[in-house]
This record gives C-alpha cells, structure tokens and sequence, in this order.
RNA sequence: CGGGGCGUGGCUCAGCUUGGUAGAGCACCUGCUUUGGGAGCAGGGGGUCGCACGUUCAAAUCGUGUCGCCCCGACCA
C-alpha cells in the first residue's frame, strides 16, 4: 500500500478540505461537532475506544502502587495564581465562572485547565510526615482548555484524561517516578495502541508550565505530523513552594516534598486514527477494539436464515471467553452493506458465515489489517486459530507503523538540508546546540519544533558530537524535530 | 483576530447570474422481490431555504446587517 510510504499522499483523497482525522472520526461514529464550537460529543464506538484505553491504563496505574480519587471541576482562581510560572502558562487559557446562583461570584472559579493546584492545596493538608509518603493519586477527569484552533478528538475544548499526581521525599525518588509512568504510556502506545514512539525529554520551550523536567513520548502521524502522546513531570518542589506542602523528615527537620504529574488523553483515540486507516476507514488494534470480531451471516430464505444464525451463535458461544465478538444479524442491511460498514468501522477480524460454509464446515475469515479474504477456514479449531490471527494483527499493524515511522525519520546535518527536508514531514533528527534561540530560529522558518531530546537515537545514528544545525556552534546532543499538531 | 469557503428535508448538494412561492441522490416509512462486497421496483412522509431588516405586486434568488460552522494562519504542557 502505497498510502502508507509517503505522508502526504494521503492530503489529495480528501473531500471538500476536511479532513481524514474528521472523516473518519465522524463517519466511523466516534464523535460528533457539538453546538459549542471547539467540543465534541464522544459517540458510543468512540466512547467505547476509550473505556478500552481507561481500563487497559487504569490497571497499569493500579499495578504501580497509584490509587484513584476525583479532585472538584472548580479551582479559586487564586491558587491557579500561586505557581508563576503556572499561571502564565495557562491564565490565557482558562475558563472562568463568574456567576452562580444568580449573583456575581466573590472569587472567581477557573474550571480546571489541570489540576496541580487544587492537589497541592489537598496534599499540604494531607501530608505531614515521611511516613505520609509517597503519596501516589490518579483522577480520572474531564478538563477545559480555550484553544484557538480545535480538532476533533487532537485539541478539544473540553477533554477527557487521567492525570497522576503524586508527591515523595526525594528527587531521586520523584523522577524515578515520573520516568516510571512514562514507560507505562509508552507500553500503553505501543503494545495496545500499535502506535511506535519516540521517548524522550521537552526542551525549556516545550516544557509544561510549572515543570522542572518533562518528559515526552511523541508518535508520528500518516500525514507526517508528529503528536505528542503523553507526557510526565518531575515538578520539584515548585508547586509545594507555592502551596507550602512539607513534611517532617526522619531527623525532625520540616521539607517540602518532590513532586510528579503525568496524564493521557482522548487525544490517544485521535493518534489511533491518524496511525492506522486506509482507504476503507479505520483499523483498530485487537487489544483495544471495542469489538474484536464480528459475525456477518449470509442467508436466502427465511429456513436457511435460521441454520446460518443457530450456528452464528455457536460459534459466539466458542469464542466468546477469548474475544470480544458481536453478530450483525440486522435483517434491514445486506452483507455487502455490513462488510463495508464494519470496516470503516476499524473491527480486526470479520466472519463470514453462509450456507456453503456451513455444508463444509469451514467459515471465510477477513482480517482488517491486510484486507485479506482467507477461505475455508475449518471451525474445528477456529478458536485457536483466531487467537493466533488476532495476536498476528496486532503486531502487524504496529509493524506497519513502526516501518511507516522508520522510513520518515531522516538525519540532516544543516540547515538547508533541514529545511528542504521538512518539507515532506516526518522527524528529523539533527544537532542543537541547546539554546532557544536556535529552535525559535527553525521554528520560524518551517514551523517544526523540538519534539524532544531522545532517550535513544535510532540505532544508524550513533555519533556523539556535531554542530548545532542553526548556529553551528558544537553540540554534543541529536534531538528529533518535526511538525506537530 | 486576519485570509478563504459555506449555511436550502436527517445527510451530501443543485437551484441564485436572468426574482414568480423548492428539487435530486442517499437515508426514512409501506408492500413485494432480494441478500457471498454498499439490492431492485412501486407507493409514501418530511424543508416558513441560518436569522433580521430592506427593495418589489412577488425574495431561497437582489441589497444591508447579523449569527453560526468548516478550512488556512496567529495561539497551544
């Protein structure tokens, strides 16, 4: 496929200027516009996407020792006031309420951009000694950004997420945490969402307000675009500080504690579009498909209807433990309306289920990674043999992603070899320097930013030192630039 | 806030230039025939043309204003 090589292949198919990530979004149903500009009402397919990501991620937070909590909507505008930096990252932003119950408010509310501050205020209440520590939390919560400019599902006015929130002795002990729970998202993206990302660190411009570090995972979009995914924070102790949160250490001695943030949002149901489609609509990966397999039955008259859907069920009862499979038996469409339907749709693996199937015992099976028809494939050890399909679609469209990602990574090593290349898309890899001013410069040029300092470069990129591509000044750190959404 | 586009049955749009009181396809309802890649035929329901004012005997159509949405940009952990 074609389609997948070149990220801006992809721009020419679209209708009237909307675009794929609309398209899809909207004719998958898995979200709609709302009456609000900006938001968007998250359908039931959609909806479902992301009780699948909850619950994957939710057990991983539980797993690494986190408890969930809900903290309130509504923050006194004066604590958002109360972490410099913080404020001037996010007063431009807020939503505030002035009135309720008919009268002006005497201090007003911001709806939660984040919500570092009210946690701090709660956690210096909370925490007294080291014995309180660490203190490790998740919400799971809606909150309000005013964007200029929204995309479903990529930048809403409203979305959902979870954010960890958790406080410790030491920074040691801080930023093994915030490290930890990226490792989680990035296992998350990759062996559940078949997303392949690049790990790494924010430059100062990136950085969330309020951060000492912040670390990233950013996966590249079919359109070349790259997207950051996730992100955790080593806070330090800037929003204890500002919230006066200390405890009483072992030798009597009153500190404030060292403090992490990280979270996830819808956005992830975005990146699964925007990796995995083609032409026919979405492919979702097995292990978060709301529906796994689904069973189209095939039939004439109204006796033969009754023989393809008893063995229909059958066949739900068997794999039902394993899988989670659905049978379209709507009398009101005709299977060829079906295939097309649950294809847009992204469902893995389709059964095909008529009488010539039945009189031979076998079933047609299509799996929506390849779009390939396999025939006459016995139902005695279907089961087994789905198991194996499903695990095999899985890593091929992570696969495909990862391929995908490879081929449009390319490493420059000046400036107008940079902003030739960029151009097309993808990550480039390249030397900085460090400063600000050199990623302003590039940014200015061609738009695309630091997405991070890698962890790790690919492994053809090897050498240590070079010269920052805008100043030329030594560097002895490769960084990954792309455009972003 | 700039630039562009668009508001007409549930959806996609035609009609507007050259005013005469609203159409198509899809979807929906009924019936019959169909069903292995988006079924066919017949019949049927549904729109004060975003809103306001103006011009006119007469406005979806012309004029002025206004509201909203989408795309591009500015903005964005």
């Amino acid at each position: 496929m074609s389609k997948t090589e070149s990220p801006e292949s992809q721009e020419k198919d679209l209708d009237h200027g909307e675009s794929l990530l609309a398209k899809i979004a909207l004719e998958a149903e898995l979200a709609d516009y709302s009456p609000v500009k900006g938001c968007m009402v998250i359908r039931p397919y959609g909806y479902a996407i992301w009780e699948m990501v909850q619950s994957t991620l939710d057990k991983m937070i539980k797993e690494t020792g986190h408890e969930n909590a809900y903290f309130p909507l509504f923050i006194p505008e004066s604590f958002l006031k109360k972490e410099a930096e913080h404020v001037e990252g996010f007063a431009p932003e807020c939503a505030v309420v002035t009135y309720g119950g008919g009268k002006e408010l005497e201090e007003r509310l911001v709806i939660r951009p984040t919500s570092e501050t009210i946690i701090n205020y709660m956690f210096s209440k909370w925490i007294q000694s080291y014995r309180d520590l660490p203190l490790l939390l998740n919400q799971w919560a809606n909150v309000v950004r005013w964007e200029m400019r929204t995309r479903l599902f990529l930048r809403t006015t409203e979305f959902l997420w979870q954010e960890g929130h958790t406080a410790h002795i030491t920074k040691e002990e801080a930023e093994v945490e915030a490290l930890k729970m990226l490792e989680v998202y990035k296992t998350l993206s990759e062996e559940f969402l078949a997303i392949p990302v690049i790990d790494g660190i924010k430059t100062d411009s990136q950085r969330f307000a309020g951060a000492v570090t912040t670390y990233c995972i950013e996966g590249l979009m079919k359109d070349g675009k790259a997207l950051q995914m996730g992100t955790s924070h080593y806070l330090g102790q800037n929003f204890a500080k500002a919230f006066d949160t200390k405890f009483q250490d072992q030798s009597g001695q009153l500190q404030y504690v060292h403090q992490t943030s990280w979270g996830v949002s819808t956005r992830l149901i975005g990146a699964i579009i925007m990796t995995h489609n083609d032409e026919r609509g979405l492919k979702l990966p097995p292990n978060i498909a709301p529906i796994q397999i689904i069973i189209v039955p095939i039939y004439k008259e109204a006796a033969e209807k009754e023989t393809v859907l008893k063995k229909c069920k059958e066949l739900k009862e068997i794999l039902k433990g394993s899988f989670r499979v659905k049978i379209d038996d709507r009398d009101q469409y005709s299977p060829g309306w079906k295939f097309n339907h649950w294809e847009l749709k992204g469902v893995p693996i389709r059964i095909n289920l008529g009488p010539k199937d039945i009189a031979n015992n076998v079933v047609e099976i299509v799996r929506r990674d390849t779009n390939e028809k396999l025939k006459n494939i016995p139902q005695n050890g279907l089961l087994q043999y789905l198991l194996k399909l499903s695990t095999e679609i899985q890593e091929n469209l992570f696969r495909q992603a990862k391929d995908f990602q490879n081929k449009n990574t390319f490493n420059v090593s000046n400036e107008k070899e940079f902003t030739e290349k960029i151009q097309n898309g993808g990550f480039l890899t390249a030397f900085w320097c460090g400063n600000n001013s050199c990623e302003e410069n590039l940014k200015q040029k061609t738009k695309a930013t630091i997405r991070c300092i890698p962890f790790k470069l690919p492994v053809d990129q090897n050498k240590e030192e070079g010269y920052c591509i805008s100043c030329n000044k030594n560097s002895n750190q490769k960084v990954f630039f792309a455009k972003a959404y």
